[in-house]
DNA sequence: CCGGATCCGAATCGATACTG
DNA sequence: CAGTATCGATTCGGATCCGG
C-alpha cells in the first residue's frame, strides 16, 4: 500500500524511499567497502535483527542499489550496483557532517572493520597526501586490524584478521608484504586525534594511542593525512 | 533507552540517528529554501502526520540541526542552524541520485513549492549557467509557480503566491519587478525535460509543457541550464 | 488560523528461536 | 551459511481536540 509513501514527487523524496529505512544506509556503508556476504553484514552490523537484514537487502535489490552474486566456490555475496556506488561521495560527506556531532563513544557502542574503514576514507586529505611521502601503518581499535598505505596521494586499506581467524579468501586483492613503518594501537578516542583535539604527543600522553612499533613521529604525518575540521563545511568533492 | 540506537561509534551512524528518521530529511530540505512555520512545514509535507512532524522539530533541535525562531510580529518559524545548513550540499547529491530513480509520478503524488525550489537546485548547472545570457522565467507546475533568475552564474528563486493567498510576509527578499521574459507551465513530465529525453520541442509536442507567454526559444537555454545527466556520478561539489 | 497535544489502530522493528 | 518464523515492544499514521 502507498500509505508509507511520502506522496511527493521529487528526487530527495524518491532517494528517501530507497535508503532511507532504518540500517539501509549502513548497509550500503559497509557495501562500499566490498562485496560481503550475509554473514559478514550480520557480524559488522551486530545490532541488526537478521529479518531486517534480509528485509533490507530484498528491498535495495528491487531498487537497484544492491546485486547478490553466487560465488564459484561456495555461498554469495551482495555488493553494490553502479548506481549504487554513486552514493560513495554521499556517505563520505554524511560521514563528516556526523563525525561532527559525535560525543563520546556509548558504553555498549562498538568500532566495526567496515566502519573505520569508511571513517578513515572520510577523513582522508587528498590534497595533502599528494604532498607528502609514502605511509604504510598498521592501526589496531579494538579488535580491528587496518593496515594503511597512503601512496602517491591514493588512500588503500586492507582488513587484517583480527586473531585465530582466517583471512577472508574473497580478499584477493594483493596484501602489502612489506612491514608497515608504524604500528599503534588505538582507542575510540582516536576521533580526538582525527579532530586535531589532541596533538600525537598529547593523544599518547593521555592513553587515548600508544606506539606498538616503528616510528613514532610519523604519527604526525597521519594526523596531517587523516582530518576532518570541525568548522569545515562537508566538501562533496568526488 | 539505548535500544534504538545503532550500537556503533562512527560519524555515518551518528548522521543517521541525527537525521535518518523517518520525514527528517525532507523536513531540512524544506527549511534549506528558507524559514518555515509549523503550518509551513504541514502544507509543504502533506502526508506527515502532526504529531510526527513535531517529534521530529524537537529531536532536530536537540541535535542542533534546526532553531526555533520567535518571529517579532507573530508567530514562530523554524530555520536550521549553521550545522544543519551544512546538509545542503548532501541534500542536494541526494536529490540528483534519487532523480534518476524517478519513475512516472504516482496517482496522488504532489510537487510541492519546496521540493521544486530545491529540485531545481539539483539540476542547475553553475558552468553553463556562467557561459550563458541572464535568463529571467516563470515555471508553473501544478498550482505552484517559482520565479527563476539566472544571473551571472547565479541561481535565485522566488516563490509566487499560487492564487488569492497573500505572499508570505517573511518573504522579504527583494522581488523582481521586472517581468519575466519566459512564462511556461508543465506538469511532472517537467522531470524528462531535465533529464534529457525530451527536449523542448518535444515536451511541447507531448502536452508535457505550454509556453503561457514570452520567447519559447529561451526553453532551450532553461533546459540547458537545469539538467541532471542520468548516467553521472553525482557530484558533491559544494 | 497558528502551534501543537492526545488517542488509537496499523504497520514496523527488535529479539529470539528455528530451519534447509 | 543464509536466511524464516514468531511475537511482544515501538513507532507511525490518521483523526480529533485544544488553548491562544
Amino acid at each position: 500500500m502507498a500509505s508509507r509513501s511520502y506522496g511527493q514527487y521529487c528526487g530527495v523524496t524518491t532517494a528517501v524511499e530507497l535508503i532511507g529505512e532504518r540500517w539501509a544506509l549502513l548497509i550500503v556503508r559497509d557495501l562500499l567497502v566490498g562485496p560481503r556476504r550475509y554473514t559478514d553484514l550480520k557480524q559488522g552490523l551486530p545490532r541488526i535483527p537478521t529479518n531486517i537484514l534480509s528485509t533490507r537487502l530484498k528491498e535495495l535489490q528491487e531498487s537497484g542499489v544492491v546485486r547478490r552474486v553466487p560465488l564459484m566456490h561456495c555461498g554469495l555475496v551482495y555488493e553494490l550496483t553502479d548506481y549504487g556506488r554513486m552514493l560513495e561521495p554521499i556517505v563520505l560527506a554524511l560521514g563528516r557532517w556526523g563525525f561532527q556531532a559525535m560525543g563520546d563513544p556509548g558504553a555498549d557502542d562498538v568500532v566495526t572493520a567496515d566502519s573505520l574503514t569508511m571513517a578513515l576514507r572520510t577523513a582522508f586529505q587528498p590534497d595533502v597526501a599528494a604532498a607528502l611521502p609514502t605511509l604504510h601503518c598498521e592501526v589496531h581499535v579494538g579488535d580491528v586490524v587496518l593496515r594503511v598505505l597512503v601512496d602517491d596521494g591514493v588512500l588503500r586499506i586492507w582488513q587484517l584478521a583480527p586473531a585465530g581467524r582466517p583471512v577472508d579468501p574473497r580478499d584477493a586483492a594483493p596484501r602489502p608484504v612489506a612491514e608497515p613503518e608504524l604500528v599503534f594501537a588505538a582507542g575510540p578516542g582516536i576521533r580526538r586525534l582525527i579532530s586535531g583535539e589532541l596533538t600525537p604527543g598529547a593523544a599518547i600522553d593521555s592513553g587515548v594511542l600508544h606506539v606498538v612499533s616503528g616510528d613514532a613521529t610519523l604519527l604526525d604525518r597521519f594526523a596531517d593525512l587523516f582530518h576532518i575540521d570541525e568548522s569545515l563545511t562537508p566538501s562533496l568533492a568526488a
